[in-house]
DNA sequence: GTCTAATGAGTTGTAATAAA
DNA sequence: TTTATTACAACTCATTAGAC
């Protein structure tokens, strides 16, 4: 068991491409013997047109970069922690540490995350919105797999660009 | 545990870049068995070209060396504690040792730290100023970590920077 | 003294949430 | 789902204060 509070101490994500250059191959370690690189939480492997977020020596899909308890995907700059391949977000890896609402913290109210998008996600949403405002599940899904994002945080801007559009005509 | 009022007595920083020649290799402590040097904060590995700073035998991102409480970046000259690798201001050390508030210190108030650029570090931040003197979060990211100041203190340079040519024309 | 990094107040856009 | 609201991120501008 790794020591959670150590790792989780100004951790912050820093959101790549995976491209040929910075996606490595097989590095003969001992807790790693693969072929291509993976997926740590998916386990499946990463194309090098994905997005990806890394921790430590682990690679995620940047969708699958989302916490193990609350399933909440982690963005940038937020503080995590790393129990072996699995991610917690803050709130969680507190609960875990002092056996939930602990004596030395006194329930700091959960701080939202907001979402910033990239350039290049925002490119793929308003062009996909241009064309269907309104997408069904099955679209969405497919737009969150393009932009790596999560599906329901796909679904909000979905909705606030709808939302946006009757405003201002 | 560690003593940590020997430690915050007159301990200075000192800049320095990571080179082929102070990156040191795997050393086989009793505590650290590692194949390159990893950052005593963030856990991932130094590359060559980052900057760092040490304290004792640890290595640390110049980023990810900030105060373990407060999480501000310490600056050159500052005082600071060590807690194993954990960084403290002198300020929460303080705090830490006199059980908050202590008769000896009365709220003294946090002195304002101001980070002095190196000539390098200014050189990075005005040629990208002349590509895009407005960045957005990832472009700064990738600054900062170009040039090991942190997001924060990097988007600050460029906000005085926009006002400076303004006024300026 | 100058220059300018840091701060604080105030504004804006919009991601996330809550209500219907 | 829509609609209204909340609150975060990032900006400007004015000011303060640290290094030279």
């Amino acid at each position: 068991m790794f020591n959670l509070k150590q790792e989780a101490t100004a951790t912050f994500l820093i959101l790549v491409r995976v491209s040929r250059t910075n996606s490595y191959a097989c590095t003969r370690t001992d807790c790693q013997r693969q072929f291509g690189t993976k997926c740590a939480s998916c386990r499946r492997l990463i194309q090098p047109t994905d997005w990806v977020r890394r921790a430590r020596h682990f690679v995620y899909h940047l969708a699958c970069f989302s916490c193990d308890q609350c399933k909440r995907q982690l963005s940038t700059g937020e503080e995590f922690a790393l129990q072996d391949c699995r991610l917690l977000c803050k709130q969680h890896y507190m609960e875990l540490i002092d056996g939930d609402g602990g004596k030395g913290l006194q329930k700091q109210k959960a701080k939202r995350v907001r979402t910033t998008f990239a350039e290049e996600q925002l490119a793929v949403l308003q062009t996909h919105f241009q064309i269907d405002s309104n997408p069904d599940g099955a679209d969405l899904e497919r737009i969150a797999s393009m932009t790596g994002l999560s599906k329901r945080v796909t679904q909000v801007w979905f909705q606030n660009s709808r939302a946006r559009q009757k405003k201002y005509q």
